[in-house]
DNA sequence: ACGGATACGACA
DNA sequence: TTGTCGTAT
């Protein structure tokens, strides 16, 4: 997932409402929960406490009490003392002769699962603080204020501030009057298009946005006793930079005309992502101070002095405009543990350094098995960190290497052995055995690129993946022939491909629960033929028929999928089927829908299909499929209904919040995902009931080829959602029909303070995705953001970057920079100019649009399908990953290079961190040489 | 040079 | 699909 962020269309720039919530100072609360007696004190949490001994341990948070006395974050203990004698500075727990933040992790994830509640299109931004889009349930109940069955409650607004107003309730009476007055008045036009309808329909949204965000933070102090803050705006910069706005235990909205004003004296270091060095440099390049101030500019001359990138961000945050997605995440992408060794506590000794081998790599499996436990995954990657401290200066480096087991003795055995590898000489010459030749400042060991447990039924799973995807793809056809000559499937096709097709689907799956573990004979990985799993799977089916186990469903508590589609009554056509699916039938009796004849007929052909094992039916013109993709694509589906299953207690909430974490989480694993088809193969709106027959909402799976793509070998599974309504305020300029009376809002008063069960539908979905275009920052060229299509556009200039020419050069630098280490800063440059107009010349070569094109070719070297004229580029992606590779492996020695980084004095983070090696040291501007 | 631990995304 | 850097909590 190279381009992971992505964006809504221009045109939503207010349309969204993003939410973001911040616990008040969060780990305070937690300790305060956890010890009572802190409620109503000052409170500083602190890391290293050992203040009685030597002034030292750090603060890292603060509540409002010892807050109003002057005590801050990154002050010492004896620090906050003086500041506040009474403070009561609690340590965060050392576990391991190291502080271990997990009850933080704990309590923030109790605070997510609360606002999970709300919608899941939630993503987890920090420990303690999450964003919401939670533009469809506003959408949805400004639609119910339409219709008159609903209100907006202004007990749900107490703590609610609006930027540029006094109180929330001169916004109100605003937005009030500005309805009456119907727009008459104001022509007010603001600079981007901004009419008054515009800013009525906005504030509206965020008024009721904000509504649901009080919901939100009084159901989490409700919940978890821990109290917060948020943000309401139309994006999430502006909801993370109003939500500090006022603190604790508030929130603020930020109203779109506002913005402007408020912006005219807003530091440029308050947005997030300006907050660092790059903020300054703006502020210095630019002579400006104010976020406002860099409306001045173009946005080609922000692009020019800063990057294309940077400089159109730049010139839309100015002006409020953020069109970052909420992108739905729950897991964090890594799990991770470090500890410095600063000073005289550098690592020396060899033995040393194993014990601290084992307590982070202990540390980082205890958490590793918790996840793994909970959510059901696991890191396939891991990344060790180290500094060295080499001729008086600390060099850092980090490597990363792929694991299977993530066991205590093998992480070990891998952090070990990554060290030994990359620190040469590892051991100090001509001393006692097991003195380190260079001192070990700091140690990390983190482990991500996560995947979802592959279960040993895996085989099976891949089975009726196959086969239900090949039944699609015959499906296509017949409908299609049947249908005359369409193109597409019509609405009414794909419907009964998609019941019938998942229908029989989870029916075989039932045989699976019948399935121990230990029969499954095949490993999984294992690449045993089609063949060879029919074979498992008859013998299993006869297994189960002599001894029917009782275990499956026994318990006679609701199966989520169990009603999930409504069944067929002709299972008796099927011998193997109707084996297999006897113990499954009493779900079927009570199945009262009926399917119409013709669906039936259709049903039965595809019933026929199952039955017979067409593994070896070859289809010549027809879809071909490539097993990873159906496999990981089905076993989605496979997995949501065997976690389902599994459960003790049905709850339906949970259940979806489940499936969507599975979702997501699987969603993960799809990157690799390629397919060869020649048609459109959709499965859209797979509508999934639950026992009492409610319907769960926007949930679909989505297998769809992109068409789009010059590269047909995408498939993407995601979640879409339907939206339908417009907006209620919608005023039309033209049309009388806008009056006080017709106005939607009522402020309902007197009102009992909403409960959650106020929201009806607490499964929202984001708006649908857009398909969207990212500009190469180095290149320009527009590339479809697809993750596939990215990466191969920047394994391009990876390429790029590392040729033959360049390896070579700087293995030759290698050696100079080892006999001479201390060398030559200024000699750096120019001789990087040089690599790299090299490059360019070893590299020419055109670049074409990406688009037209329809040729593929298998490359040599991965078997990827490549358009034809892409297959340079691609070939100069194995090539620099060889090089790459190579370099890792040999021993060669790194280039050190320089820190340039300046304190700048800016009383945030200023720690001039170590030096680091690096393969080429590269001119940090110089993005434009290349080309 | 006890101002630490942890996580994420951009870039080359 | 690696490693460094900046930024953030
Ligand atoms: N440099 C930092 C910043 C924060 N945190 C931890 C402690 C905080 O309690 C928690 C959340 O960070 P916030 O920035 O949200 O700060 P607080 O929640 O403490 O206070 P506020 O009420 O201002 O949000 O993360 C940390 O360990 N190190
Ligand atoms: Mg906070
Ligand atoms: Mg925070």
């Amino acid at each position: 997932m190279s381009s992971s962020r992505s964006f809504v269309n221009p045109n939503q720039k207010y349309e969204r409402v993003v939410v973001l919530v911040d616990m008040d100072c969060f780990f305070c609360q937690v300790e305060e929960k956890l010890n009572p007696e802190l409620k109503g004190k000052p409170v500083a949490v602190v890391q290293y406490n050992n203040w009685n001994v030597s002034g030292g341990g750090g603060i890292i948070a603060v509540n409002y009490i010892a807050r109003d006395m002057g005590v801050t974050r990154h002050m010492r203990g004896d620090e906050a003392r003086e500041k506040c004698p009474e403070v009561e500075l609690v340590k965060v727990p050392n576990h391991r002769e190291k502080p271990d933040t997990s009850r933080y992790r704990d309590a923030g994830k109790e605070v997510a699962d609360v606002l999970q509640t709300f919608t899941t299109l939630l993503e987890r931004a920090s420990v303690d603080e999450a964003y919401l889009d939670i533009t469809e349930e506003v959408q949805k109940r400004m639609d119910n204020i339409t219709k008159g069955d609903g209100q907006v409650d202004p007990n749900l607004l107490v703590n609610t501030f609006a930027v540029g107003y006094e109180h929330i309730g001169d916004f109100i009476r605003e937005i009030l009057t500005s309805i009456s007055n119907n727009g008459e008045d104001e022509a007010e036009s603001y600079e981007d298009g901004l009419d008054s309808s515009t800013i009525r329909k906005s504030n509206f949204k965020l008024l009721v946005g904000a509504t649901i965000a009080g919901e939100m933070r009084s159901k989490i102090k409700e919940v978890t006793g821990y109290e917060c803050s948020a943000g309401v705006a139309h994006n999430k910069v502006l909801a993370k930079l109003v939500c500090g706005m006022n603190k604790p235990n508030k929130q603020t909205v930020l109203p779109l005309k506002e913005i402007p004003s408020f912006f005219k004296t807003l530091p440029v270091g308050k947005i997030k992502g300006l907050g660092g060095k790059f903020g300054e440099d703006i502020c210095e390049m630019l002579k400006i101070k104010h976020l406002g101030d860099l409306g001045k500019f173009s946005e080609e001359e922000l692009q020019r002095r800063f990057t294309e990138r940077n400089g159109s961000w730049l010139y839309q945050i100015c002006r409020g405009i953020d069109l970052e997605c909420v992108t739905p995440r729950y897991y964090s992408k890594s799990i991770g543990c470090c500890k410095r060794f600063p000073g005289r506590n550098a690592i020396t000794g060899y033995n040393t350094l194993k014990h601290w081998i084992t307590e982070l790599v202990t540390e980082i499996v205890e958490r590793l098995e918790k996840d793994v436990e909970e959510n059901n995954r696991q890191p396939k990657q891991s990344v060790i960190s180290f500094t060295l401290e080499i001729n008086g200066e600390d060099v850092a480096q980090t490597r990363s290497i792929s694991i299977t087991s993530i066991d205590q003795e093998s992480l070990e055995q891998v952090m070990t052995e990554v060290l030994k590898k990359n620190i040469d000489p590892f051991f100090k010459k001509n001393e006692a055995a097991g003195l380190l030749n260079f001192p070990i400042k700091f140690l990390g060991i983190s482990a991500g690129k996560f995947v979802s447990i592959e279960k040993k039924t895996v085989t099976l799973e891949t089975m009726f993946a196959k086969q239900a995807l090949k039944a699609s793809t015959t499906a296509v056809k017949d409908v299609k022939v049947s249908s005359a000559q369409e193109n597409t499937l019509t609405q009414e096709n794909k419907k009964i491909l998609k019941e019938n097709l998942l229908e029989k689907m989870f029916e075989k799956q039932a045989l699976k629960a019948t399935l121990k573990d230990e029969d499954i004979s095949f490993a999984p990985g294992c690449s045993s033929t089609q063949e060879n799993k029919s074979l498992v799977l008859e013998k299993q089916s006869e297994d189960f028929k002599e001894k029917p186990t009782e275990e499956v469903n026994s318990k006679g508590k609701p199966s989520f999928f169990k009603n999930f589609f409504i069944k067929s009554k002709n299972d008796e056509k099927v011998d193997e089927s109707k084996t297999i699916n006897s113990e499954e039938n009493h779900t079927t009796e009570n199945d009262s829908k009926i399917k119409e004849d013709d669906e039936e007929t259709k049903l039965k052909a595809l019933e026929d299909w199952f039955i017979n094992d067409h593994e070896d039916d070859e289809e010549p013109n027809l879809p071909v499929y490539k097993n990873e993709a159906e496999r990981k694509a089905l076993e989605k589906l496979y997995e949501i209904q065997s976690t389902i299953d599994g459960n003790e207690s049905f709850d339906l909430e949970k259940e979806k919040i489940t499936l969507k974490r599975l979702l997501e989480l699987k969603a993960t694993n799809e990157n690799d995902i390629s397919v060869k088809s020649n048609k459109n193969i959709e499965l859209n709106d797979i509508s999934v009931k639950s026992d009492e027959n409610s319907e769960i909402n926007d949930i679909s799976i989505e297998i769809v080829e992109n068409s789009e793509l010059k590269n047909k070998n995408d498939i993407s599974v995601k979640i879409e959602e339907n939206s339908e309504t417009e907006f209620p305020l919608k005023i039309d300029e033209n049309s009388e029909t806008t009056n006080n009376e017709n106005f939607p809002l009522k402020i309902k008063e007197n009102s009992e303070p909403k409960t959650n069960e106020n929201i009806k539908t607490l499964f929202e979905e984001n708006p649908k995705t857009q398909k969207s275009f990212v500009k190469c920052d180095q290149c320009g060229k527009n590339i479809v953001d697809n993750d596939k299509a990215v990466q191969s556009h920047k394994d391009y200039h990876t390429a790029l970057n590392v040729s033959r020419d360049q390896r070579e050069e700087f293995r030759q630098e290698l050696k100079n920079k080892i006999l001479s280490p201390k060398q030559t800063p200024p000699a750096k440059k120019a001789k990087l100019d040089t690599t790299i107009s090299s490059i360019k010349t070893f590299f020419a070569k055109p670049l074409d649009s990406e688009e037209s094109s329809v040729d593929q070719q298998p490359c040599d070297e991965c078997g990827r399908l490549i358009d034809v004229d892409k297959l340079a580029e691609h070939a100069d992606y194995h090539f620099a990953r060889k090089i790459q590779i190579e370099m890792n492996s040999n021993d060669i020695k790194m280039v050190s290079k320089n820190k340039k980084l300046q304190p700048k004095g800016k009383g945030k983070d200023f720690k001039s961190g170590p030096s680091v090696l690096t393969f080429f040291s590269q001119p940090s501007t110089s993005k434009s040489t290349i080309h």
